[in-house]
DNA sequence: GACCCGCGTTCCGTCCAATGGAACCTCCGG
DNA sequence: CCGGAGGTTCCATTGGACGGAACGCGGGTC
């Protein structure tokens, strides 16, 4: 028995001495997901997500089975429809686009451009709402999508009204640049943000792709806290935009006032 | 020892003969929220789950740290923001959602009152969109709800496009009463149904808390499959809605047209 | 036509992550 | 002062999760 012709002996199912938890896992999964990968393969699922294949595959099966995944007959997955139901219950994202949705609708009228909802999550914003005029220029952010927090009109609001140490967390670290290199100026920005607090509004510009401008307001809640900001994107033609001021401010307090705030 | 002094030994973590895999446990936390509870305390989410105590506290943290859920500072927890960024790739939902916008606003600008979009999820419709005049009705259905495929018309685009076991299944089972207690005719469903697929749209009239009719027509994708619907729903006035046919038939193709169909 | 590669799938021996009762704290209302 | 409910930590136990091995298959290369 010293010479076995099998030379390894068989060692099936070894679990590595440290597993992330089960409920982990399954997340990545979903997390593997994005905007330019809607549907993906067992094996890039396996691959994105780090996962083996085999566990990979029995967790997408699960999810798949619960809806939060569906597979279509060519074997690719994809977000389910089930968990777009569960999402729509998240009250700072659709409870919150509910409210609002009139007086989006009202502002991209009236302006005939782009019109933007966005909440803050830790250092960026994510888009809950764009709603955008058939001629409107480029497509900016896509609804779901993140954006900075320095860079952007609804950016400069979420960030002038959060927490003071989030806010100087923020401002110490996270100054990179944004539309294409150019660095920003934490002093310049912490300026800015303490003006945006003054004045009740934010104008930023973008030189970026094709230059725009926003103006952003912020939404409050019953509680007063700012939960929410609020803009209009137009091109920048060197034109005055101090107009908008006054429609983006009455939006975001309409939409205030819908929430139970001021 | 048949005379213990300590009657009952400590017995901690009795793992009980059958627990459901992890990751359906998780899910069923998140499926413990819904229209009505958007947020829920930790003893709710227990009770709503059917998980001991314990462990929703756990998987709830889970889930927490995923930003899955969000906890607010009376500790309630609620659906989180990630969640729904994660649920914007669903290619069902938001990327249908995404191409139909426009056509869905055209069509409400010209009907002035409700637009629907919806897909099927097995024996019910799930309402995708939902676009509102200022001064239209009353609100009928919730983003993200779900709705019946019979006495809807985007159910009977639906149903009258299902796989042919699903849709006798579906008829076969399913004919329960809807608006307020008016049990629906098989037969007649299913000559509705048949017109349906002839003619290329719906009209559905429901008598239910106001009386509204509702046009529908279908979406297909690249394939030439249908897979979802689009309708207008106006109030009931006795005057003929047949003139609206054409527009939502449009607009329907356009949105076929957008993802690649005919 | 033999070979290789990558994908999706099933099988199953091993073992550690998940489990939930006990116990403690706090905050109410009576 | 006490009973009840909500939230939390602790920890002994074990069954569900794990993933390498192995297989079938389709498509590309030599």
């Amino acid at each position: 028995m010293t010479a076995d012709p099998t030379p390894s002996q068989p060692a099936r199912g070894k679990r590595p001495p440290h597993g992330e938890p089960v409920v982990e896992r399954a997340f990545a999964l979903l997390a593997a997901f994005d905007a330019r990968h809607r549907s993906l393969t067992l094996a890039e699922l396996a691959r994105r997500s780090g996962l083996p294949k085999t566990t990979a595959l029995r967790l997408a099966r699960v999810l798949t089975g619960l809806g939060a995944l569906e597979r279509s007959e060519d074997g690719a997955f994809s977000i389910g429809v089930r968990l777009f139901e569960i999402a729509t219950l998240a009250p700072r994202a659709q409870g919150l686009r509910a409210v609002a949705m009139p007086y989006l609708e009202d502002l991209g009228l009236v302006t005939r451009q782009h019109v933007l909802l966005a909440v803050r999550d830790g250092e960026e914003a994510v888009l809950v709402e764009r709603l955008s005029a058939p001629g409107a220029d480029p497509v900016l952010y896509r609804v779901g999508g993140r954006l900075p927090l320095h860079s952007t009109g609804v950016g400069h609001v979420l960030l002038a009204h959060a927490g003071f140490d989030e806010q100087a967390a923020y401002l110490a670290r996270d100054r990179r640049a944004e539309p294409e290199g150019v660095p920003v100026r934490a002093d310049a920005l912490r300026r800015d943000l303490a003006a945006v607090r003054r004045d009740g509004f934010a104008v930023v510009a973008r030189p970026a792709p094709a230059p725009m401008v926003s103006v952003a307001a912020p939404v409050r809640d019953a509680a007063g806290e700012v939960v929410a900001a609020l803009s209009v994107v137009v091109p920048d033609g060197g034109a005055d935009v101090r107009h908008l001021v006054p429609a983006v401010r009455t939006a975001a307090r309409a939409v205030s006032r819908g929430l139970g705030g001021r």
